[in-house]
DNA sequence: TAATATTGCTGACTAAAGTCAGAAAGGGGA
DNA sequence: TCCCCTTTCTGACTTTAGTCAGCAATATTA
């Protein structure tokens, strides 16, 4: 029989060879494998020296020549940084920005290769999602949003269409949500987003009512992401968040349904309280002192 | 939106990574990334060096030099093949295998830390079957093996356990089964099985009939590597066979639920003709004309 | 048996990766 | 201001990786 690392370990080699393949054709396009993965780490958003070093475990020696020579090739640019002189940061310069497009390029043909000629895309993307989100758990990080910031916005409309097809409740953002969104925004209101390799996998408000108490609003966990601990996570900054605007009481509804929120909700804090509101939707209420 | 490829691209980043620091653990083992590929590729089972230098790719000089180092290491020896002496063939000393299992055991912790603390086992599994087996599509080989290979009773009996779960059908190997197995071996009888990374994914074979007819008997594909072709390049492979055998004319039957099979059947050749035998489980039987 | 192919080894390179000590320059606190 | 810290750069290495032409041994085939 084929055990369970023997399948893991077959994705790991598959998946090798497969980025191995990346690799080599990064390494076609004339570049050493190092200069690539600094201009691939550049385009990830990474702009300080200190950081990029630190993403790619690189000796200081070694990224100082690469810079060096990428400079010298006329697509990137080294500046000292503006808060800290001794921080160098880095930027793409126009003729680093069409190169690295190459090198997107190939990882896009090599991602539609994938898909290529394959029927159960949508199982097939699922299950990508799940590998991937489990795979990332460690470096899941969680950032504060906007309210209309679009992301944040996919999250809400992905709850809601949840809620609406899965439990079969005709779900409403206008009815139960949040017209006024000041109340999601600092001083007193927040949002979080969930980011997995720039992927949105979860989200969560807390929506500041009168006095010292605040609402915890839509939490929602990517399908692939549940079972990380991620609500978890993402609640406990929250709770530090509304203690920090000098709230002292939460208050959230839920659906029967969601087994896994009602057992959160009840392994960390929080108590069931009567109805504070005439959402169909919502089943449960709890409150939490901070 | 995330779109399609982004989501590939995401689980294509998170696995670098992870491949990233597994490499990197080899690195720490003090021995260079190539030297350490080549013991890898030689746990796999490959022990021509020509072998090797195709998997990883090497140029015939480096990878002498490689032997030789692990050589002098005492990790491998390097003899002259026995059927032709100049492929030559590598084996692990004692030594080598004590210093791979160090590689190995690094390996399975990599994957058991992917399982660690996750409830949804099963799924995963499934969705890294799936993954992998769209990933590594180009590399499924196919083999001939004994009927009594333990991998091709396994295949076999998945089948059967499919069959009984999912058609509802209560099917018993005995009843349907071939008793003798040397109507499965040659001269007039194969298995074959497909094999990824080492992981049966399907299975098929002929059994012998009276005068120039053979039986297709238990195709069976392994649930992630459904919709790839494989039941295809097995058939293919199976009547190229058959044809090698002498046979005239195949014959098979399957039952009315595995939609792809009709399909497949109907589109390659197949005719369907009158019950030929009192299998409950059958409900269509084909013949082709080789 | 002679011509031709295959396989791997060797030598002689060039390029890239990795290491380390020390210098230079900026930042921040006493 | 002085002292100590952080960050990056530089020079001077060593080790790996990768390339290529030519050679030697063995197989294959006409």
């Amino acid at each position: 029989m084929v055990t369970n690392l023997q399948r893991i370990r077959r994705l790991n080699r598959i998946l090798s060879r497969q980025s191995g393949a990346l690799n080599q054709s990064f390494l076609g396009r004339g570049r050493p494998l190092n200069a690539a993965r600094v201009l691939w780490s550049l385009s990830q958003g990474k702009s300080e020296v200190s950081d990029i070093r630190a993403d790619l475990e690189l000796d200081s020696g070694l990224m100082s020549r690469l810079l060096r020579s990428l400079e010298e090739d006329g697509l990137i640019e080294v500046r000292p940084g503006e808060k800290d002189a001794r921080k160098r940061t880095v930027t793409f310069t126009q003729a680093g920005r069409e190169e690295f497009a190459v090198y997107d390029k190939l990882s896009d043909d090599v991602a539609a290769k994938v898909l290529a000629d394959y029927d159960a895309q949508e199982k097939l993307l699922e299950a990508v999602d799940l590998v991937a989100s489990v795979y990332g758990r460690d470096h899941i990080e969680i950032i504060e949003v906007d309210p209309e910031d679009k992301r944040f916005v996919d999250c809400t409309q992905s709850f809601a269409r949840e809620v609406t097809e899965e439990l079969n409740i005709p779900f409403s953002l206008e009815k139960t949500g949040t017209t006024d969104l000041s109340t999601l925004r600092p001083p007193k209101g927040i949002c979080l987003l969930a980011l997995s390799e720039d992927m949105p996998v979860g989200s969560v408000s807390v929506k500041a009512h009168a006095d010292a108490e605040g609402e915890v609003k839509r939490m929602w966990i990517h399908p692939s992401a549940r079972g990380l601990g991620l609500s978890t996570r993402m609640m406990r900054q929250l709770e530090d968040h509304a203690r920090s605007f000098g709230m002292t009481r939460l208050v959230l509804d839920t659906n029967g349904k969601l087994t896994a929120a009602l057992g959160l909700y009840q392994n960390s804090g929080w108590s069931e309280i009567e109805r504070y509101n005439d959402n169909p939707y919502a089943q449960h209420f709890f409150e939490k002192w901070l």
